[in-house]
DNA sequence: TCGCCGATGTTCT
DNA sequence: GAACATCGGCGAT
């Protein structure tokens, strides 16, 4: 057990997924409540370490509660939670905050005054947060990060698939509290039978 | 409100 | 050389 925030890291990315929802994240004391969130593991066609360890994952094949940071399209920077056991190669990327704390600082570094653009959607977040690559394979449990537990709170989730991808596209491992105000985008309704 | 499209750079084949 | 875990602007509805 990898405890941190009252997380267990060494679990199933998708367990930790879940978990992770209603924790807060902070870079230099800036962030908010995780709100939104997505599983990758080995053997998911979908994930970055579905081809085994490069300088690139190294951080996912490391040890758990460690951040991987990528560059996606050219411009953006995403960040995932590693988990599991060293070695495996699974993490959980960070799609959405409610903004909680250093408002003013998001607000400037993403150019707009909208609460509810500053941290929805996971390209959004790293900018509000001013994470870029010398983040990757650093552990969560030491500045700049810092990571609380969730209020008592664990309120309903929504589950559905994720975003952006083209590979193993119905895996629903994607993850959002139901009802924030926050979400990168809404989920889709539950196919009626 | 929705959908298309271009920007832009790294990673891996 | 293709693909890409995205975003914002634009035009159509």
């Amino acid at each position: 057990m990898y405890p941190l925030a009252g997380i267990d890291f060494e679990a199933p990315s998708h367990a930790v997924a879940q978990q992770l929802i209603g924790v807060t994240v902070l870079v230099d004391g800036v962030g908010g409540r995780i709100v939104e969130t997505e599983a990758y593991d080995r053997d998911d066609p979908a994930s970055h370490t579905f081809n085994g360890p490069t300088a690139r994952n190294a951080p996912m094949f490391g040890p758990p509660g460690v951040a991987y940071v990528y560059r996606s399209y050219g411009m953006h920077w995403c960040l995932n939670f590693s988990c599991r056991e060293v070695g495996h190669g699974a993490g959980v990327l960070i799609r959405a905050l409610e903004p909680t704390e250093g408002i003013a600082h998001m607000r400037a570094r993403r150019g707009t005054d909208d609460l509810r653009l500053l941290c929805s959607g996971p390209g959004r977040l790293a900018q509000a947060l001013a994470i870029d690559g010398t983040l990757s394979g650093r552990p969560l449990a030491v500045a700049p990060f810092a990571l609380l537990p969730r209020g008592a709170a664990a309120g309903e989730l929504h589950v559905g698939p994720r975003i952006g991808i083209s590979k193993a596209v119905e895996v629903p491992w994607r993850f959002g509290e139901k009802g924030s105000r926050f979400l990168s985008r809404a989920f889709p309704a539950v196919r009626r039978p």
